[in-house]
DNA sequence: GATGATTTGTACGTATGTATA
DNA sequence: ATATACATACGTACAAATCAT
């Protein structure tokens, strides 16, 4: 149950928008299930049983499964169903690619963009996540981890390059949460993160780029052993 | 939009699966009309009105606005409607720089990994469009346009970089078309592809990166005066 | 602010196309 | 290959919420 229904009815300065539809419940809850591999590539989405299952009419299913098929997160094959899409360890070295290339263009413009007190947040962020490291504390450091990158997205000044890299990253999310467990990758990351940092702090925009496709190069080549046996073995 | 067809090629090993759903022709349609302008931003979408105008029950149309709501081309407000998405200037802003910075990714990378025969290709095609460029053909010049830049992304040997270059790109078509027309863009586009391909021949990636970071902020800077009295005058 | 009209969200029915024996 | 079973795609029905008056 990962229903992040957090809807306090005050809603102070955003509208929050009301999102109460089954359809995006369901869909939500699939694509964790997805993601996290629960619901394994390839597998038959019966529509009627995900209907039973979450005891509603197969018109909210249908609904939810069309939006995940433009993530691309299933296939639709008219008329003949549903299926959780395959992903071939070529589609997720070339995510990972694609990810590192985008962090690293995030954070060229967040050189140039970043402001002091969020210069001075990632600062702070770098030196309490010594902490983490010391204490191997994988599930806190992977907390720490989104938000530094968040927070660089957010220096770009830029809303759509913010989101669409957000959106990537949580594509590659269940793949990346274990790679932090294997190793002293934990170590590697803290120190990449102060690269980054003293490349931004110098002004540096192509430095921390490099610095940045490096460490997330690194980050999934620690991963792909990995990755081979658990998805294709 | 699921997959933007880079390569309408025959595809002799997949099966070219079928789209004969009626909710896909309706986001297709839909989607254009949006993307072109036809459906102004902010227009609420009725679902019956469309389903008349489609000659189907509300069923599909339904599906169809769920499914263009994922890429935020319509915006779903839960039991109140469905409106066409509203885009201010600075968000057309931020993807334009957000497609100079993907295009640059994909040029630096594809300097690395382009075939000989491409890069011919590249000549070849550029060599070409100089005939359009005296002519004035726009239209001409834009269909080349996108397959220069499509034959850039192919070259990257990322297929997923390329389908997400590729989505960025089609969203800011309706946009990027009237660009062109502006007094000597076409000239200057040229020779700025000739310094891109230059560059690539070289090998120099940081140096193709800048050069077509610059030649899309050119084309988007270009626009910007005509997009402001178009949709926010 | 209450009431009626309109529209959405969901359930349900049915036919066509796909799979299977 | 034919027939049977079945899931999907689409249509229709209805309840609840929103809006208009």
């Amino acid at each position: 149950m990962t229903s992040i229904d957090v809807e306090p009815e005050i809603s102070t300065d955003t509208p929050n928008e009301e999102r109460a539809l089954l359809s995006d419940m369901i869909r939500q809850t699939l694509s964790d299930e997805i993601a996290t591999g629960r619901l394994r590539p390839g597998l038959s989405l019966d529509e009627q049983q995900l209907a039973d299952r979450f005891g509603t009419s197969r018109t909210p299913v249908r609904e939810a499964l069309r939006q995940l098929s433009v993530h691309g997160m299933v296939e639709i094959r008219p008329r003949r169903g549903v299926f959780v899409a395959t992903v071939t360890r070529e589609q997720i070295m070339d995510m990972f690619e694609t990810m590192a290339e985008l962090e690293a263009m995030c954070v060229r413009l967040a050189t140039y963009r970043v402001t002091a007190a969020e210069r001075s947040t990632l600062y702070d962020m770098h030196h309490a996540s010594t902490l983490l490291v010391k204490n191997h504390d994988v599930d806190a450091y992977d907390a720490f981890n989104r938000s530094f990158h968040e927070t660089i997205y957010k220096a770009t000044r830029n809303q759509f390059m913010a989101t669409q890299t957000a959106a990537v990253r949580g594509k590659l999310a269940a793949f990346r949460r274990t790679q932090l467990r294997r190793g002293d990758r934990l170590v590697q990351s803290h120190a990449e993160h102060g690269e980054i940092l003293h490349a931004m702090a110098r002004g540096d925009g192509d430095e921390s780029a490099r610095c940045m496709r490096a460490h997330m190069l690194n980050a999934s080549h620690a991963l792909m052993t990995y990755i081979t046996e658990l998805h294709l073995g």
